[in-house]
DNA sequence: CTGACTATTTTGTCCTGGACAAATTGTCAA
DNA sequence: TTGACAATTTGTCCAGGACAAAATAGTCAG
């Protein structure tokens, strides 16, 4: 039995909603410990945790709460199967996720790394590590995946990205792009490969990890004399405190710096300020990127594909 | 003016936490808008950051709620003079500092790199990394060091250990360790600093990184087999939670896998149960690793000093 | 004096139930 | 179809009470 703090933690939702759906819709329906506070059991748990992916795909809370659990995984997987691409139930995305499954760390570690070589290093993180990413992240939710195995996996790719960025020169010193999250988000695998994608462009990221406070990110960027500052929003993270927090963060920032906003998040986002890029897709970062150097008169560097290390 | 959600995201101190200061110590005195909802100013703000800071170093609400912002910050300033060990004001220790306040990120990786090759990987990470970490701590402590400049270190940190780690040769395959840490801790230095010590003793750990559950600890040690399973606790974690962790953790393994528990936080643990080894600093995860070793009969592999990457 | 146990104070989280802002959807006329 | 306005849905904020959990002070035996 879990406390309503726990199921905050795990599902995202705040306590607020949480017992706001209780009066309003009569779920969940938490027993009460001997002191009256809810207690949750597992079942409910990984309800609301269903429902909160199915809110961040754009349902409506009314619907949801009076479907049953089998009828919530149901519309979760029809969901997943139209953005979920054939291609990951292939090789060699079903030898990862095999491997990941087998717990054997030291081969999965070898087979991303020679899908590095073979690929170059901005096709492996284009085609290899975000479908694959998305893909570990959706057996998670159907339960196909544990979180231990999640988390390997986070750090095997954090240790190849790295690895590789380490690996390449440095050579331009324009845009100085600055990377980070707002407080609430903690994912940061996207921001690593976005490093990563710059980086195989040998522009130099400022990367300040997750969970950085809105007004560091405005005095980061003002010491670091950055050009670009770009923001990771996973698609858990509430829409209203993202839209409030680059407002802000547009308003902080001198014109001459533009805002890059990406992750599954910025779908959501109906318009953003003026001075402030929305990117949809990995993609769009390297498109994103050229049209700041046709902007500011640069030379339009070709686009390498990035080397890999060694 | 600044509305109490931004105040919760830029202080991380929760809404309710907010309310109850100012309903029980007549601080913070935010004002209201035309809707009766709290407004704070920047300079409340400001304070309210401090205090916040003075409370992760251990002080108590009750004092700090009566002081000026000109005592908080002269509290903030005294607080760490001691601990500050000598070495960490001399070269090459100030010139890493410095060039992190210079914002220099490209030549403090570089004078990083340099040091990992001069001192091979485990002094390096024993007599650099280790106490510049604690240095760099300190100095945002007292606010020497910006938030985004603690971070941009982490992530130079990580860079630098993850590439080490990767070019590392795994021949060993025992003792298999496990690293990680409970959901409550999110500090993750300390866990790469002891897999890049057994990496470089060729050690295969199995790194799950941070926020772990416990029953998916255990669930990890039992699919990934585990001989040892390492925890480790940075100096703010609740002891009482700790102990309680630790102890039900203890009973759910198997007697034949160890658990290490290392961090600042264990010089407060009174006693750990049987088959909890407590690891009060880096070069005691060696000596663990040593005992480990001739207490399961493996002949007492040379200690070899880490290579360098390449 | 030390360590362990207990009482007391401090502090944060949880509760209820009301209010209303913000976002979304529905309606209707141009 | 578009745009303005109304109705509905949904989440956040508020007040103030209660009490659990943590920290500190106090007590006592060795």
């Amino acid at each position: 039995m879990i406390g309503i703090s726990e199921v905050e933690r795990d599902t995202g939702l705040s306590k607020d909603t949480l017992r706001m759906w209780e009066r309003r819709y009569g779920f969940p329906t938490p027993t009460r410990d001997r002191f009256g506070e809810r207690l949750y059991d597992a079942l409910q748990l990984e309800k609301l945790q269903i429902i909160k992916r199915l809110l961040d795909a754009g349902q409506r809370p009314g619907k949801l709460m009076s479907m049953t659990t089998k009828e919530l995984q149901d519309a979760l997987r029809a969901g997943q199967e139209s953005n979920d691409p054939q291609t990951v139930r292939e090789p060699p995305f079903a030898d990862a996720l095999d491997l990941l499954r087998a717990h054997d760390g030291a081969a999965l570690e070898l087979h991303l790394g020679q899908l590095l070589l073979r690929q170059g290093l901005q096709q492996f993180v284009l085609s290899t590590v975000a479908p694959l990413t998305r893909a570990v992240g959706d057996a998670w939710m159907r339960g196909n995946v544990a979180i231990y195995e999640e988390h390997l996996y986070t750090e095997q790719i954090q240790n190849v990205l790295r690895g590789a960025i380490q690996n390449l020169p440095r050579r331009n010193d324009s845009p100085r792009v600055l990377l980070t999250t707002l407080p609430q988000e903690q994912h940061g695998l996207g921001l690593l490969m976005v490093e990563t994608l710059l980086a195989a462009e040998q522009v130099p990221c400022v990367a300040l990890g997750t969970r950085m406070p809105l007004q560091d990110i405005a005095a980061a960027a003002r010491a670091h004399r950055a050009d670009i500052v770009a923001l990771s929003f996973s698609a858990g993270f509430p829409v209203r405190a993202a839209a409030s927090a680059i407002a802000e963060l547009r308003g902080q920032l001198g014109a001459s710096v533009s805002i890059w906003v990406g992750g599954s998040m910025v779908l959501r986002l109906k318009q953003v300020p003026d001075g402030v890029r929305r990117i949809a897709a990995l993609e769009g970062v390297i498109a994103a990127l050229q049209s700041w150097r046709s902007d500011h008169g640069e030379p339009g560097t070709h686009m390498t594909p990035g080397l890999a290390p060694g």
